[in-house]
DNA sequence: CCCCTTATAGTCGAATGGATTATAAACGGG
DNA sequence: CCCGTTTATAATCCATTCGACTATAAGGGG
């Protein structure tokens, strides 16, 4: 008797054709100056991808494999984000494609060569995702009028309802506080509603007048929204923003960064509270002078935490710790 | 010029075989008088699982047919856990496998008709992750001295103090607190020191004389591990037990689920108030004799809160909301 | 009726977290 | 050289949360 998945033997779909093509995809992301950034290939709309096959030892070392071929980048940091599989492809083979996508976080400074690659920022493709100037004029002036029309353009006024809750939960209306890690629900929701040029692309109906942000081939702006949305989300319980940071840094330089991803601003005295009783950075004995003002302690990130993942935040009242 | 990612045309893999066999895999989890069980086929020692193929419409939807297929139970939530490809697949074939692996939650109740299917407790595979009734001796009396040995069977004392480390974190060595979420790198751990049997069976190396816990086939076990600690981790700040709940419950019902699940006691009063405070439930006006006790009231789950996204607990000082 | 069991409510103090204010150290212009 | 500007850094205040504990209520069984 072999050691397998007795569905790898009896399973109804056992005689049909199995095979499928794998494609590894990547949202490689910097922060440059206050300033997000993915790394994309042909005209910034399209991230860097390629077929899983026999040579890669693995899905993270195809992954890395693709990314330096396509864009002379090696990659540090990088992590799984999500599986796709259905994805409409428009050309009628019988085959299927899936799509493992991957995080990953590095910085800018490398030497790219002559690929054929460009950072771009992150705001061009979800321009109403940054609340560090205030809210986006887009959203009031655009986003929200239409969506409350497509909710509107509806029968049933159970669904309509609903829509315009979803609406108001994921863009803050009516009074409801901003959640800058709701990035993916926003994107899909515009694109149910038509108002992002891939869903009328894909649905190959009348054209949208006006829709938001730069486009991207296939499904890859939805990929894109992922990995925004995991990296805000992650940034909260884990440290992992020291991936985007040069060696040495200042605490504010680490704040704008923090900032450009969570696309919104922080307070700074609390900011340095929290970085220092989480004893996340030590100071290196320099100071910068380049700030302006007084100058500025520089730190470094203190690598021992990584392993200290004992500090997982709970949030249940266990007993007798 | 198409719209297709210029890897899948130019790519120097381009020319080499690149189908894949595309495996679907679920860790389907309910908890019964306070028992956390996994839904197993074959002898307790396989997940339900089988290939991706062309008939279904969607990866979800493709899992949704092999587990009703093979265990005749229907799954309500699903969560796409994380997908695999460096498995050592023993027969020759220059074939990769790529598993993508899901949870779900469900309850018990459904008749699963005469499927070769059967419910078996968590802590059969993971005896060391069950703290409800203290830490178990299993730790203190064989995977402790079993873990220094194999952390002192290393020459260089650099990674000899590694290693002892991070048992020291994963198990709470040295007055450390215990963390329930670490089961994914607790059961690696054990396997890189040979004390799980698939470590031994993988390698072909000698048999170690006492592992720990029920084997599983393949790397079902470590896809198991995943779940638990997606699991534990997840109760902590989404409403997920409730999937596992009956429409009507009491509070101590509902700490029992999530005592299993963490696999530690909560201190009840404290736990009231969480789950009040959060208004997550609301009474249903009858109540339950079958206490033992004072009658308890019996609640239900509020479902408008799986709408109130907005409540994702922040972690950083933002300004001025 | 007493006692045991479980349910439910309330209290107390430490710690956390958001907001604000105060002080220190550089620079540049008059 | 003083003074205003800019930025860094420290300290304070207060509301809320959270863990641990205590007290009271309501059933069943001997």
């Amino acid at each position: 008797m072999d050691d397998r998945p007795k569905a790898t033997r009896n399973g109804r779909a056992a005689a049909k054709a199995k095979e499928v093509e794998a494609e590894l995809i990547a949202v490689v992301v910097s922060v440059n100056d206050g300033e997000p950034a993915v790394l994309t290939i042909g005209q910034g709309d399209c991230l860097p991808s390629g077929p899983f096959a026999l040579e890669h030892r693995s899905l993270q070392s195809g992954l890395r494999a693709w990314v330096e071929q396509q864009t002379g980048h090696p990659l540090g940091y990088i992590e799984q984000l999500y599986t796709f599989a259905d994805r409409d492809r428009a050309d009628g083979r019988q085959q299927r494609v899936i799509s493992i996508s991957y995080l990953a976080l590095t910085r800018k400074e490398h030497a790219t060569g002559a690929s054929a690659c460009a950072w771009r920022s992150w705001y061009d493709y979800f321009p109403w995702e940054d609340h560090r100037l205030g809210t986006p004029k887009l959203i009031a002036d655009v986003l929200k009028p239409r969506l409350l029309a497509w909710a509107a353009a509806v029968e049933e006024a159970a669904i309509a309802r609903e829509r315009r809750r979803r609406a108001a939960i994921a863009f803050a209306f009516e009074d409801r506080p901003w959640n800058e890690e709701l990035a993916l629900q926003r994107y899909e929701l515009l694109y149910e509603a038509g108002l992002v040029a891939e869903a009328t692309r894909d649905e190959r109906s009348i054209a949208s007048d006006s829709t938001a942000g730069t486009t991207m081939v296939a499904d890859h702006r939805r990929i894109l929204a992922t990995g925004l949305a995991r990296l805000r989300s992650k940034i909260k319980y884990r440290p992992v923003v020291f991936e985007l940071m040069p060696p040495v840094f200042t605490l504010l330089q680490l704040q704008r960064t923090v900032e450009a991803l969570a696309g919104r601003l922080i307070n700074k005295p609390n900011f340095r509270r929290l970085i220092e009783q989480q004893e996340l950075v030590e100071e290196t004995g320099e100071t910068s002078l380049d700030t302006g003002g007084r100058p500025a302690k520089l730190y470094q990130f203190r690598h021992a935490v990584l392993d200290e993942t004992a500090v997982a935040g709970t949030k249940l009242p266990l007993a007798r710790g």
